[in-house]
DNA sequence: TTATATATATAAACAGATTGGATATATAAC
DNA sequence: GTTATATATCCAATCTGTTTATATATATAA
C-alpha cells in the first residue's frame, strides 16, 4: 500500500508544471509524456490519459503550449505538443513557487 | 504577484496532514489552526474558514479526529479537536509519503 | 453604537482529476 | 484470418477538496 502510487490530489496544481518541463527539453506527445512521467517518478505517478489531454487543452488556451499532428511510426496518429515563449514564462514562475512551497510544506509537514 | 498566496490546489492532498501534525502538539481548534498555518507558512497559506471545518468533519468521520466543546476567553464559543490513535498512524503515513512526493516532483519539476 | 477580532457552520459553485466509453492503427501470436 | 496487445487520442459524466457567499454569535475598543 504504502508504495502503490499517489493519490490524485498531490498531483493536482503539479501536472501542467511537469508537462512544460519535459517540452522544454523537446517536442513531444500525450502518449509519451504519461510514459515519461511514470518511468522519472519510480512509478507511483501514473497519470490518466483523459487527466493529460484535458490538461494540453487548457494549456493551449492559455497560451502556454501549442500543436501539430505528426506522423506515426507503428502506431496511430499523435498529435505533438511544443512550449510557447509564456509557457517557458510560467515554467520559470511556477519553479520558483515550487521551491517556496516544497520548503514551506516541509516546514509545516515535519516535526 | 510570486510571493502572494498560493493557489488552493497546492495545498490540496496536504491539508488534513497539516492538520494533524499541529494537534500532535496538543488539542487546538479551527481559528487558531487556520493562525497557526498562516505564521508557519510565511503568510503564504491562508486557508479558508470553510475548507477547514469541512476537512474536520471528514477526519471525524474518519475517526483521525475527535471534538469536545471548549470555554473562549474573549470570543465566540469554542470547539476543540483532538487527534486519535488512527490520526496519529494515518500522520506516520502521510509523512512517509510526503517523503516521496517531495523527492519525485523535485526530480519531475526541477531539470 | 459602531467597528473589529474572535469563533463556527452550511449551501452552492468551481475546477482539476478520474471513470468509462469510443475510435483508430500496427504488429505479433495463434 | 482472427485475436490480442501496444500504440495513440478524445469526450461525457462523475467525483472530491476548496472557495465563495452567507449566516450566526460573543467580547472589546473606539
Amino acid at each position: 500500500m504504502g508504495s502503490a502510487t499517489f493519490s490524485s490530489d498531490i498531483l493536482r496544481g503539479h501536472t501542467e508544471t511537469v508537462i512544460l518541463k519535459i517540452l522544454l527539453a523537446g517536442d513531444s506527445y500525450g502518449y509519451e509524456i504519461t510514459k515519461r512521467i511514470l518511468e522519472d517518478s519510480e512509478g507511483r505517478i501514473d497519470i490518466k490519459d483523459a487527466t493529460i489531454y484535458t490538461a494540453f487543452r487548457r494549456m493551449e488556451l492559455d497560451g502556454l503550449i501549442c500543436t501539430y499532428w505528426g506522423e506515426a511510426t507503428g502506431g496511430a496518429r499523435r498529435r505533438y505538443y511544443s512550449i510557447t515563449d509564456k509557457g517557458r514564462k510560467v515554467y520559470a514562475e511556477k519553479l520558483e513557487e515550487w521551491t517556496d512551497i516544497d520548503r514551506i510544506l516541509n516546514t509545516l509537514i515535519r516535526k
